[in-house]
DNA sequence: AAATCGTACTTAACCGGTAAATTCTAGCGT
DNA sequence: ACGCTAGAATTTACCGGTTAAGTACGATTT
């Protein structure tokens, strides 16, 4: 049984295979009665073109890439990928283009897969997700000239188009709903501070703050429960802890919701935790997790059409996704004073070195410098606190 | 800048095409010398092979492809096939195989999936994940020849190899733990009964709870926190409830866990709760959630050497996964006395009508019918509860 | 010295499409 | 009847590789 050709349908036909080609693609130069019998013909014997000749003849090669480096555990427990697939696939399986999804070690594994897929015309395009301060694939997708559209920040896009989100616009909600609760002491846990969205994120809570006289601090993460927990048991046993916490993605929230349930900090009335990333578990948790709520599966959507645009020549510009909905649940309350707010069992603080070593760069790399607004978000404090 | 062909190097080596070809694939029939300076200029110049041209000439797409079609936020907040993919990824990568990912609104969908992918020669087999009672996938993959591999069970893959979990041996671990702890009455949370895992968890449930002495039941779900959290309110709500739960996937067991703790019902003291898939939302929940852990990249990289093997001719067989490791925390624990377990608080009984809801099996198709052993495993109790 | 052989390379065909150039045919005007 | 033209279908070449078959030539055999 094998695959049938055109040149399979031209015999049956009576034609040649160039007057099946014209027929399939609908181009003059085939009487109408022939068109219908060589169209009858194919889905007959259901024909399919094939997808490498197409290729081969400068053609499209009818797919794009995604690659992804961050580490395979931190990827498993986070939903936003999923997500953001699911909505890129939405849109590109409307148009026949298929995805190719791979996870790369590190930057240069990527940049190296990056010039095997162009050169083999494996894809059209690609996606690039978790931009990078000094980002070494931008410069060298717009030398390679490779359809690419970035997802995140158009900040370090260089002349590449991207799907981006206001952070800042988020963040005012967040810290707004804070300070309405009377909240005046504040922390968030971000990403890798390497990330672009990350940095971003963290410079706009600090400033955000202070413009409200919010007393905050911005502590990297990576994402990882685990670090999660740790960055949260740090900030809890501080002399003066935060009365709210806002984490980056639903995990990190989840497991910082966990360290407050063992240390005896109630939630939320000793502190407030808040998620950047919703997700179902946030909704069933007890108590239930009050997160920002974007549209990723629209934002993956977005994306692709840009792409999509962007093969076909055209100059697709930035665009911005709808603005996050902060979904408040019972995870955020008032301010209560200080005064009882500890119970007595609360565990011990943390001896004073474990502290400093999260107060430095977790994860940075080696020669890397800092724009100085970025350096003071890294992990400076807002407000003389 | 256009990308450099066979043609070029030729050109530059004083050669023609042919023996640029032998020379880069270690074909015999071109002297050290002249392979040696076709291999530097291809070097430099950066030559890569056009996948197109290559797949043209009767050779492989060099890529395999995975379709899931269940629907997008079953998949966002579960980690299984993130892990999955990653475990394939670190085999095929090392390989220069990649990976065609998409999702598909149904079965039927994924079908049509399948005859473009392989009459285009985009792939050269896929992977079938969720096998099904009565799946049609495996018919059509039969019929169409395309290599193919069952990661899940061998049951229903008919001459497919299969990478499989030893459900019977994971289910006589867990129902052991609990029967040591003092447990008699306990619950399964699966997942779609059409699913043949599910269905065959279920079955080894009841079976083995049955030869232990022990109450069971096993319901049906989807995998979703809405579904988990529902269907936990309706066992707690019970006369008489169970003593443990045993959810198939860590998503409704952190939503079981939250409903226990809005009901007041205590964990482990109450009721303990048990994940069949581990995460490190897992181990910083509070309390942390017993969970059967399995190397889930691990079997996703099995798979992907079996499907390559495939492809290549081979015929491996079925393949078992490594045992589980049953994960113990604190979400696990004896089995107390009836008296006093019931706090005042407890949420009133749910309407029967409701439990009659739950007690119907749901999402099952039209006109299935179910082996018998496996329709009284979809809802039906034993030891006379 | 002629026949034999192996090496190193070239020629040419092919994979399955696309597309420009060309031939064939029928209908038109004059 | 003749040239002219539009449309239908064919011929031909090409994309970038692979590979069977063929050729040239120096070295070995008898």
């Amino acid at each position: 049984m094998k695959r049938p050709t055109m040149s399979d349908i031209a015999q049956r036909a009576g034609v040649t295979k160039s007057a099946v080609s014209f027929a399939l693609n609908g181009q003059p130069g085939v009487s109408a009665a022939t068109r219908e019998r060589i169209l009858a013909i194919a889905e007959e014997i259901g024909f399919q073109p094939s997808s490498a000749a197409r290729a081969l003849n400068g053609g499209k090669a009818g797919a794009f890439g995604l690659v992804i480096d961050r580490p395979a555990d931190t990827l498993g427990s986070e939903s936003f990928f999923m997500r953001l697939l699911a909505g890129m696939q939405a849109e590109l399986a409307a148009h026949h283009v298929t995805l190719l999804f791979t996870m790369a070690e590190d930057a240069y594994a990527e940049i190296e897969l990056y010039h095997q897929w162009w050169a083999q015309r494996r894809v059209d395009g690609v996606f690039v997700v978790d931009l990078q301060v000094g980002d070494r694939r931008i410069g060298v997708l717009e030398e390679m000239r490779m359809p690419a559209v970035v997802i995140g920040t158009p900040r370090g896009a260089g002349t590449l188009p991207a799907v981006w989100q206001d952070d800042r616009a988020a963040v005012e909600m967040v810290v707004g709903h804070l300070a309405k609760l009377g909240h005046r002491r504040i922390a968030r846990v971000g990403g890798y501070a390497k990330y672009w969205h990350s940095a971003l994120r963290s410079e706009a809570f600090v400033a955000v703050s202070a413009a409200a006289g919010i007393q905050a601090v911005s502590v990297p993460g990576d994402y990882t429960s685990e670090h999660g927990a740790e960055v949260t048991r740090t900030l809890l046993s501080a002399a003066d802890p935060p009365t709210a916490i806002l984490y980056d993605n639903d995990v990190m929230a989840i497991a910082g919701l966990g360290v407050a349930q063992r240390m005896g900090v109630g939630v939320p009335d000793a502190v407030s935790i808040l998620s950047w990333d919703d997700s179902p578990t946030c909704g069933v948790m007890y108590p239930s997790v009050t997160a920002l709520r974007r549209d990723i599966p629209a934002a993956g959507a977005a994306a692709a059409r840009m792409l999509r645009d962007l093969a076909a020549g055209g100059r697709p510009g930035n665009q911005a996704e709808a603005a996050p909905v902060l979904q408040v649940r019972m995870s955020s309350g008032p301010a209560l004073a200080p005064v009882g707010r500890r119970p007595a069992h609360a565990v011990s603080p943390v001896p004073l070195q474990l502290t400093a070593f999260f107060l430095t760069e977790r994860g940075m790399p080696g020669g890397l410098r800092w724009p100085s607004p970025l350096q003071r978000a890294g992990f400076t404090v807002s407000g003389g606190w």
